[in-house]
DNA sequence: AACGTTCTCGATCAATCGATTGAATTAGTG
DNA sequence: CACTAATTCAATCGATTGATCGAGAACGTT
């Protein structure tokens, strides 16, 4: 891959630079950290994705996720400089979660014990089982989809597409099955179009299958139909 | 259908009650109206429109509205009792015109000069062309998926999931091949999923596509897999 | 115990939000 | 023209927004 992995998107991760000793790491500075500080901050974080994922950047407040979080407004503006920069780092952690997910999980099962089709199936089912089980994250991305300003869409093309490459072309060399340029391209955006906002989880996809995508049997019946639109996309045409 | 059409949505059209003469119709009132008002009215209501699609309910100001529709903010809550009956009004438009695409263009096409297979890539394409052509009606829609008070479902429970319907059951009649009763749900919501998302034109996708799904070129691309997509669907299995 | 650093808190700022008011304007009717 | 209803406007309301301030609590180090 030939783009740089982080530091593309300014500022990416969201840290306030300190108003003291600006220019010393945080990490070096406090060794054997105390739990009670971080853990704040972890709190926050996880407060303001699911915030964020329910409200989106401008429906969502500050003082609404230091309530939920049980914060002060300041300790959130203590640990992060902006809510844009919290915002940002909630994105940099989703993305960090689904390249992990990406370059560590689904890599490991390539030991030449299954078939392609099987692979292909459970690298289908670990995507979709990634999003069922992070429900935050879909909203999230989708979310992000719809927002166009310059500043944010680096973020994605630096960090998720080269994820969504990654996984696309593991999954085409394990299927069997070379897929044509063209198709490859538009065979990952129908995966992602597919899985995202089949888990976006609105009462209007509830009302069609008679149950959230969440709930266990309902959830076993999407995950199957998805995993066999892949593989009817990877068959041959006859 | 079991549903009643539009009066489940309270105060659906978003209208403002007068402040004299409520009880009389407005209609009624001023046969021969002067258009200047209510291309006024019409003005507003289609820039919010655009305004809704790219910032979201939360996102969008009811000044910067009235301010890109060149109308004072008195005036927007003059034809609307709120920002909120301005949103429902917006909604209720564009379902009215899914509604129209879905009764009214498609099955007037049943005539039985063409083969299933042809009915149902016409059906796709009439609906993709329509997404395509109406750029703000995918953006809204996915926007409205990721709301989920109680207030805001019922409008999609009762206008846009029929119309998803009627659309399903024709195409499925026309497809020379009956579904079965899980296929066709998830199959429905898979057309929608492709469909919506592949409408949002953000940077993501066209940095993968060369381009964005609105050149031309792009476009075709990819109104030709989704209809492959949905003839696949609909093939049988071997 | 004394110190300095890290972190949290209540109080408060200017800006912007949705919405209202009453006056001014426009248009149809008698 | 005079009268009335429909519509638009500038000015303004209270509430909420993101963000800041200085005091002080919590903690490790000496």
């Amino acid at each position: 891959m030939s783009q740089p992995p982080f530091e593309a998107a300014p500022r990416a991760s969201g840290e306030r630079t300190r108003r003291k000793d600006a220019g010393r790491s945080p990490r070096s500075a406090l060794k054997k950290a105390r739990e009670a500080p971080s853990s704040t901050k972890a709190r926050i974080l996880a407060t303001a994705e699911e915030v964020f994922a329910t409200k989106g950047f401008a429906g969502a407040s500050t003082r609404e996720i230091a309530s939920k979080a049980q914060v002060n407004i300041s300790s959130l503006h203590y640990h992060w400089e902006s809510k844009e920069t919290l915002y940002y780092a909630v994105f940099q952690n989703i993305y960090d979660r689904i390249l992990e997910l990406v370059r560590g999980s689904i890599p490991a099962q390539v030991d030449g014990s299954k078939t392609g089709r099987r692979v292909v199936e459970d690298a289908m089912g670990a995507l979709f089982d990634f999003f069922a089980d992070n429900s935050n994250v879909p909203k999230l991305l989708v979310r992000r989809l719809l927002e166009n300003e310059e500043s944010h869409v680096d973020i994605e093309r630096n960090i998720l597409v080269p994820a969504w490459k990654v996984f696309a072309a593991w999954t085409q060399e394990y299927s069997g099955r070379k897929l044509k340029d063209v198709d490859s391209q538009l065979f990952m955006l129908t995966i992602h179009s597919v899985v995202l906002l089949f888990l976006l989880d609105s009462r209007h996809f509830t009302s069609l299958l008679g149950g959230s995508v969440y709930q266990p049997e309902v959830r076993r019946r999407v995950r199957t139909h998805i995993i066999n639109l892949v593989m009817k996309l990877l068959s041959r045409d006859h």
